[in-house]
DNA sequence: TGTAACTCCCCTCCG
DNA sequence: GGGAGTTACA
């Protein structure tokens, strides 16, 4: 049989993998090596080999991944013409695909998105109903804390540690699959002393989100792999795939591992890709051990390499195995190229972070003019916030841009209280959204809110009941407004959504197994984006109260009441947004149109898998990179240096990475007016040949310079001020 | 008793 | 800026 064109633009190794029959199949694949791409090959070649769409599972890193895979899958023209017509069946089918088509779709998504998925098909055989609230980290962080007051744990003497560290603390446990003490040992040292108040709290917890019937992040993935676990669902779902993929395989962690090796069955049909020297989520708990034990964990597995990249030119390449090379704990892989080039990649010695971010405008704009759009060219920084002054010269200068990673539009306060009152709608057992929604109201604190809690626990949820609750009198005219609310969303049956928990619907009922519900009954099908604005008009006067900046918040607010539009139901929505938030809003020189051009501000983690012909690194400084926070032991060393490659090998053409050489002291700190910075120590003299030296020259500092400098540090408080 | 106003910290990456 | 804890007032 002659092969096909297309696979003939493999090379040899990426041809193999494509072509892999079956068995467990493992690609380590370097940066920019073509693994999205042998990986849609791969999807073609099954199916071409007759494996029906459906039964194809496509685990990714992002839903972006999943959508993007798909999208080379379809370029392949023997694949459109395919009978087996692709398509992406979301995790968790938002727009999906059209309702013309009725083509079986390759499952698609990341493993919580899939996990969600599963669970409100299957969920019963682990006693979830299908109504479940999908929780996001602040809402983990705000149950966890309510509970913290209420076993007395925070009036101790002796500290007791902050929701946040909670939940990592939790989060890790489940997630390395690892006892708590094991976890306070070695990664929460500080903590020990407290175990039998977390023990107690996480039980507390684990207790809570049962009677409320909520799961956060951790939960997805610890019930699918319960849901595994069980004889007659387990056996269901390994059996419904034929073959499974998994991207980047390097950033998935324990708990993953064990639910794809039971989701592989005896078929065993499973390929995973992934890249040890790009893992850079160890602080999910996420372990390279996954990707080395593949080949114990699945005997016989054939193992593929791909070591030839195609998108960097050879300099940058050396540089970057440059900085590799001193990693402690490698596994050789040297990329290689054909992609000649003359020049190295600069090293930008700045004199300040205003004449960084004046030397990153400049040299956009220089590569905009000699033919390189704004689209292909990206500024990347360790932590969001870094691109604070940045972002206010590019906006000065009208370079339009937007922004990935970082504070997201899901955390701001307001965007949180009209989903807590969307969510207690679909699920009223929501207890921390109610408290969330009723502090909104003047006149109820803690108190108050616990007592209505009470009552509506005691009159099973059902609203109609709730304003025969006592409230403070302050507080009754506000509380009247909510329950007249509640009311009228709930609609005629006097009582919320989803009063059901497990068993007390129709069992006979179960979701369709592929597309979005079609409950005709639902009573949130068609009226979600007529729910907000109901909402709002409850909500408006509220915030305008509470919050300064109001009309920036009331922007968001359409701006959520436009994306809701999009979904079919309420259960939908929520859980999409939970699983896959918008990016952010945060552009606030506003919404670039589709046709313009802009430039790309993001976080190295939310560059990954990306690439651009220009890629600029901002604050490549000892304390930034590798982070201060992050430098607890060689682990955490080792996983910054592994982020600062991952940042370089995202350029394909031109690679800049600059540091500025002082920082000026913030207002708080008295004394000091600057301080000295030094480059990222994984930049060591030794290899600094592999770069450029650009040392800027700063005309003599004059007091206009100085007043320059000021009115931008002005700025930046501008800018974190539109998101109070 | 419960809420509102005040002060003192600290601030990572993401599904 | 915002969370956490403390104090002042209804």
């Amino acid at each position: 049989m002659s092969e096909p064109a297309w696979l003939a633009e493999l090379n040899p190794q990426q041809r193999a993998a494509a072509t892999h029959g079956d068995g467990p199949l493992l690609i380590i694949a370097g940066a920019g090596t073509g693994k999205t791409k042998t990986l849609a090959a791969r999807v073609v070649c099954l199916l071409q080999r007759g494996v029906p769409a459906d039964r194809i599972l496509l685990l990714t890193f992002t839903r972006r991944a999943a959508q993007e895979m798909i999208r080379r899958t379809q370029a392949y023209p023997s694949a459109s013409r395919s009978e087996n017509a692709i398509h992406l069946n979301h995790g968790t089918e938002l727009q999906s695909a059209p309702a013309t088509c009725h083509a079986p779709s390759i499952w698609g998504g990341t493993f919580h998105a899939i996990a969600n998925r599963l669970l409100r098909q299957y969920g019963r055989a682990v006693r979830l109903a299908p109504e479940f609230s999908v929780w996001d980290q602040t809402d983990a962080e705000d149950a966890l804390n309510l509970l913290r007051q209420e076993l007395g744990l925070h009036s101790r003497e002796k500290r007791f540690p902050k929701k946040g560290t909670c939940l990592d603390i939790y989060s890790r446990c489940v997630n390395s699959r690892r006892p708590l003490a094991s976890v306070l040992k070695r990664d929460f040292p500080w903590c020990v002393e407290c175990e039998d108040g977390l023990k107690r709290l996480f039980a507390a917890y684990t207790e809570f989100k049962e009677r409320q019937q909520a799961l956060d992040y951790d939960d997805l993935l610890l019930f699918w792999l319960a849901l595994m676990k069980t004889p007659d669902a387990g056996a269901r779902i390994a059996e419904r795939f034929d073959h499974i993929l998994v991207d980047e395989y390097q950033d998935t962690n324990k708990l993953q591992g064990e639910i794809l090796l039971r989701l592989a069955g005896k078929k065993r049909n499973v390929t995973v890709c992934g890249d040890d020297a790009q893992s850079i989520y160890g602080f999910r708990a996420a372990t390279v051990r996954n990707i080395l034990d593949f080949p114990k964990q699945f005997p016989g597995a054939a193992i593929i390499t791909l070591e030839q990249n195609y998108r960097s030119v050879q300099p940058i390449l050396d540089a970057a195995n440059a900085v590799m090379g001193y990693a402690r704990q490698r596994f050789t892989k040297n990329l290689w190229s054909n992609r000649r080039s003359d020049q190295r990649p600069a090293l930008v010695h700045c004199l300040d972070e205003a004449q960084q971010c004046r030397f990153v405008c400049r040299q956009v704009l220089e590569h905009l003019e000699a033919g390189v759009p704004l689209r292909k060219q990206a500024v990347l920084v360790r932590t969001a916030h870094w691109s604070d002054m940045l972002e206010v010269e590019l906006a000065r200068r009208n370079i339009p841009f937007r922004k990935f990673g970082g504070l997201r539009f899901l955390e701001a306060a307001h965007v949180k209280d009209l989903l807590a009152l969307l969510r207690i709608l679909q699920n009223p057992r929501d207890e921390v959204s109610w408290c969330r929604v009723l502090h909104l109201l003047p006149g109820i604190g803690p108190a108050a809110s616990k007592n209505i809690l009470r009552h509506l626990a005691e009159n099973g949820y059902r609203v109609a009941d709730l304003n025969r609750c006592s409230v403070p009198s302050a507080a009754r005219p506000a509380f009247e407004k909510l329950c007249l609310l509640l009311d009228e969303l709930a609609g005629s049956r006097g009582e919320l959504a989803w009063p059901s928990i497990v068993g007390n619907r129709d069992p006979g009922r179960s979701r369709p197994d592929v597309g979005p519900s079609s409950d005709a009954d639902d009573p949130h099908r068609t009226g979600i984006p007529a729910q907000i604005a109901r909402i709002r008009e409850f909500y408006d006067p509220l915030f305008r109260d509470i919050y300064d900046h109001a009309e920036a918040r009331a922007r968001d607010l359409e701006q959520l009441e436009q994306i809701a539009a999009t979904f079919g139901s309420c259960e939908e929505f929520l859980s999409e947004l939970t699983l896959d938030p918008p990016s952010a809003t945060s552009d606030w020189s506003g919404e670039p149109r589709k046709d313009e051009d802009w430039l790309t501000l993001s976080t190295i983690h939310s560059a990954k898998g990306c690439e651009w012909d220009a890629v600029m690194i901002i604050h490549a400084t000892d304390g930034i990179i590798p982070s201060d926070l992050a430098t607890g032991d060689r682990y955490e060393i080792e996983e910054e240096r592994r982020l600062l490659y991952v940042a370089m090998t995202r350029a394909r053409n031109w690679l800049y990475v600059c540091f500025p050489l002082r920082y000026y002291a913030t207002k708080n700190e008295l004394g000091d007016r600057h301080a000295f910075a030094q480059l990222t120590r994984f930049i060591p003299p030794e290899i600094r040949g592999k770069f450029e030296q650009w040392k800027l020259t700063m005309p003599q500092p004059s007091s206009d310079d100085a007043v320059a400098i000021m009115q931008q540090t002005d700025a930046r408080a501008e800018i974190r001020a539109q998101w109070t």
